[in-house]
Parts: structure tokens; sequence; C-alpha cells
DNA sequence: CTGAAAGCGCTTACAG
DNA sequence: CTGAAAGCGCTTACAG
């Protein structure tokens, strides 16, 4: 690869010259700007980022931390990240820790070492005296989807709400008997979602039916286990709210196994939609939440807090989005 | 961040010295190395990797472009990906292209703008030259999924056994009106399914039914409008196979609204099995490519062509992966 | 066994 | 308006 030095000899500048012709940092006499470019593009010249990293401390790379990607809404957000990020000129560097703790500190610590400017996360929650050093080290640290972590700033869905209306949706839909399966109560989405549904059930003076697994939470065996469960302990149960699409997919084939009928019999709702919902056979109801847009703004934060002056950085702010019902054929 | 230089005026040794102590690069006293040590632990130095490259030359970084995330087993392989290249102490940079040529030549440009030491594509064959140009510039590149260029060495599955194995496996059920939703016959994984598919149609003496559509190929709008338009051409179709479980996903909504058992009446296969398929409300059989290890050996391929010295690099190679059926109750 | 020095490819005060 | 020089944080011949 052509160098400064490259384009400099060709030119017969200096290279700080071309540094300078090439950035637009200052003056250079048109002249020799021809000149430069002209070499510049003779050579096929591209500067060498590393070496710009180097110098200036800065990279234009952001991290993503994420649990997973395989049918989850992380894969949504993180087109808008990336999407986002290029536009303003930043590489996207992505990690998946499958909700690991010592992997996602290691990718916390690849990534402070230079490899990245901010770092956007959605996290397990046990890194977080790492996630404020590296944030107090200078790194611009952005939480997303789980706030695990109050000191950092945060972009989220209103989980609390989303649980909350869905069980009023339902209630409305005449559903009396209403089962929650969720996760990790660790997990602020979770967390969350399962105080809106108390919430709700209590006000509408409903019972509430709980339901737990030994799969991974984020699993189809999670939901196909856990509505068993709910269907062999609550014989009237008339609708099933499930945190996440993959877990609602086990619903929906554990109802079909047991030839119950959906939504006639048995309504269902994922409290996470993704593209998924509807393509299914019988498509789902589900609360959207904007993921793409959600991305967007997390790379825009992070970007934000990253050219913003050590002086002047902005401060913690948490952001929430509201999420959407989009009725379909399992309600 | 702590440098050498800190380390070493704390351990009082030359940053040279520290550097040995730290690489295990040359003897260094075991007195010395324990002072270093210490040093570095109690500044709890990390190397800056920016700096590592720029003088090595090396990144530790393969980057990864792929057109999608969202739904496609592209989001399986890249898991294999990430976990073989940690394992080998890389980072995974990727970008997601959505098949758009002008965006896959931005992400190459920068990948080799010092970005990547090596480059794992799936590609939309826009770019050959761009991609044959790295290559020689001595970034290692390996093709993945598509194999869109000859002179790069690649991973892919069997697509013309696959396709042919599928019809085989249909005939065999009964079918004998067999239509094929695919894609662009520009990509070598839709062309190779297309060759199987009409080399056994023709074996056995069936005729070929193919579709298109105006949608995106890699989706349930193309899988549905297809799908339709074989059950209004073809009134004694049997048996569709869909390239991608998307499409499958969007054949199946056309079978459940027109009201057509699957599988009494017309049977699904899809000729590339990701996870979502055996989670179905009707669980869709597929031919199933070891996307999890594809990726790992994309992975290693890469890394191997990265750490080659420059005088012996490994030529190039075409690795194929055997397709396996995975009956489910589409068929 | 360890230090001094050069250099990876840039950017940016500092002169002039 | 442009050049010479310093320096980002490392690694690695070269001496000794």
């Amino acid at each position: 690869m052509a160098t400064l030095k490259d384009v400099a000899r060709l030119a017969c500048v200096d290279i700080s010259t071309v540094s300078r012709a090439l950035n637009n940092t200052s003056y250079v006499h048109p002249e020799t700007k021809k000149r430069v470019y002209a070499a510049a593009k003779e050579l096929g010249y591209q500067p060498n980022v590393m070496a710009q990293a180097l110098r200036q401390g800065k990279r234009r790379t952001i991290g993503v931390v994420v649990p997973r990607l395989h049918l989850a809404i992380f894969s949504e957000i993180l087109q808008g990240i990336e999407e986002e990020a290029r536009s303003l000129g930043y590489a996207t560097l992505f990690c998946n820790t499958e909700d690991n703790p010592a992997t996602e500190k290691e990718c916390l610590n690849r990534l402070r070492n230079g490899f990245a400017d901010g770092i956007i996360i959605a996290g397990t929650g046990y890194n977080n005296r790492l996630l404020r050093d590296i944030q107090a080290s200078g790194i611009a640290v952005v939480q997303m989807v789980r706030r695990q972590e109050k000191r950092l700033s945060s972009i989220v869905a209103d989980y609390e709400a989303c649980g909350n209306d869905a069980v009023h949706f339902l209630y409305e839909k005449g559903c009396r008997e209403i089962g929650l399966i969720n996760g990790s109560l660790d997990l602020a989405p979770y967390k969350g979602r399962h105080d809106g549904y108390c919430k709700a059930v209590k006000q509408l003076g409903l019972n509430e039916y709980l339901s737990q697994s030994d799969y991974p939470v984020n699993s189809f065996e999670h939901g196909y286990e856990c509505a068993n469960q709910l269907l062999d302990d609550v014989p009237k149960l008339d609708a099933i709210m499930a945190a996440v699409d993959i877990q609602g997919l086990g619903v929906i084939r554990a109802l079909t196994e047991r030839k119950i009928k959906m939504p006639e019999q048995v309504k269902l709702i994922s409290l996470t939609g993704h593209a998924v919902g509807r393509m299914l056979e019988t498509s789902m109801t589900s609360m959207e939440m904007p993921a793409h847009e959600m991305g967007k703004k997390a790379a825009h934060m992070v970007i934000d807090e990253i050219n913003a002056p050590a002086d002047q950085k902005p401060s913690t702010q948490h952001v929430s989005f509201g999420t959407v019902l989009v009725e379909r054929e399992s309600t």
C-alpha cells in the first residue's frame, strides 16, 4: 500500500503538506493541492487507519457487545447501529458473549485496549465495575436493551409498560387466566416485564401465573417447557405472555402438540416482537420495540460522547422507547 | 492507560526490556522479569493494540462481510467464526452489505486500509476485482457460502448435491410435480441448487417448475409470492423446494391461507436449514449445512493464511461441506 | 542479559 | 504557504 511518503515523493512536497492537503486541515496552494491529489490518485493512496488512530488517540471504531445474534432482537438492533455508525464514519466491531460473564469480560478488555473508542453493550450485569472503569478511562460506554448499571447511559424500551399493556390488552380480549413466561429477574428487561405483568394482574384482580425451566431463558425449549408447565398447572389458562419471540415459538409448538386451538382457547402475545412474528403459520401478536431506531440512537449517543471534548462530556442519559402492540392471529 | 514507559519507569528498566519480558521474546533475568511483571500488574498495564499493529503490520483482526444477519444462515456462521477467531486471539470486525455492491465496496476498502489482516466474505460478486487486489496486497481473503471468484479460497456447501438430493427425497415420498423457489443465478448457491434441481428433475423425467417475483430474493415475501405463483400455475403441484428458510416461511403462509394441507397435499423442503425450521408450528424439513463448523473452518483458514510467511502462503483451496437432510413435519 | 536507537505511518505545533 | 521535527506506543535488530 502506498503511504504518505510515496505520495509526497511523487508530488515533490513534504509529507506534512500531503497530509494537510488531503485532510483539508489548513490552507495549501491550489497548484500544490492539485499535484498532491493527482499523486494520491495515481498511487491509490489510502490512509493507514492504525497510524491515524495511534497518532490521534482515536480509532473511529465502536465495539458492540451482545449476548447473541441468532433469532433475537439484537440482530435487528445491530443493523441500526452499523448503519448509523457507518454514516458517521465509524466501523463496528462486535462480540457476542452468550451471556457468559467471563467471555464478556474478555471482550471488554480487548475493546478497551485500543480496539474501540466507544462501547455499546447489552450486558450480563456481572461486569458493571469493569464498565465503569472503562468509562472512567475515557472510552464512551452506552448500555442498550439492558440497563444494568444506573451510572452509565442507556437506551432501553419501556418494559414495564410493555408487560402492563399486554395484560390489559388480553383482559379486554376476555382473558382472565394469564400466564407469564419470562427470564432472569437480574436482567432489567425481564424484571421490567415481570413488574408490569404483576402490577396489571393485581390491578385487575387476576391471579399471577409464573413459570420456569432449566433451559436457557432465551430459547425455544424454555418457552416450550414453561408453556407445558402453565397448561398443566392452570387448566383454565386462556392466555400466555412470552418475554421474547423465540419463547413464543416454543409456546405455539406446545399448544399445537396438545391440540389446543390458538387463539380460540389460548391466546399468545410476545413481549419482544421482531421480524419473525409476522411470518409464522399463525402469526404472532407482539409488543414491538423500535429495534432499528434504538440501534441508530445508541450509535449516535456513543459517538456523540466520543466526539465531545474531554471537559464537556455529556452527562449520563437514559432513553426509553415505547413499545407498540401489533395485533396478529395469535390473539 | 498505562504504557510501556510507565511500567519501565516503575520497574527501573528500559522499555525494551519490559517489552521482551512481557512478550517472552528473549531471555530476561528472572529477577528483572519479576519486577517487570509486578510493575505491569500494579499499573494494570495492557498493551496498546494499535501501536503493536502499526509496528508489526498486523492487527489480529479479521473482517467479515455478509449480506445480512437477520433470519439468515449468516448469523449462525458468524458465531462459528467469532468463536474460532477469538480462540486464536483474533477479533472479528463485521459489516453487512444488504447485498449492495457499493456498500460492499466501501466495507472492503475500509477493511483493507489497516482495519483487518484478513477478510471472510459472502459477497455479491460485483467486487471480485477489488477482492483480488486486496489479496494481492497481502491481506488474506476467504470466500464463504458464495464462491463468486475461483481464484480465491472458499468454504461452501455442496449446493448442487443439496438440490439434487432434495428432489430425489421428494420423489421417493411420492411427489411428481415439484416446484423450485430460488434466487439470482448470479450467486453461486442459487445457481448450484438450481442446477441440482434441474438435473434430478430431468433424470426422473419430471417437469421443471421455476418461479420468480419482484421481491428481494432472501425474503418472506419472495417465498410467499412464488408459492402462490406455483400453486396458480401448476394445479397438481405436490411439493415445493425453497432455497432458504425465510422463503419457506412464506410458502407455509401461502399454503395456510389457501387451506392447503401440508404435508398431505403439498410438501415443503428448505434447502438451507437453520435453527428456525425445527421451531415452527409445522416444523420444516430441510437440508442443513454445518453452519457453525463452516464458520470455524473459514476463520481457521483465513488466520492460517495470515500467519503463513509471505514466501509460503497456502495455495487457493476450495472446501465444500455436505448438507444433511433433516426430515420434519413438512414432508 | 539489557540499553539505545530506529522506525511503523501518520498529525500537528513550530518556524520561516 | 510549506518544511523539519517531534511524537503516538510499541518491537526489534544492533551493540555491548
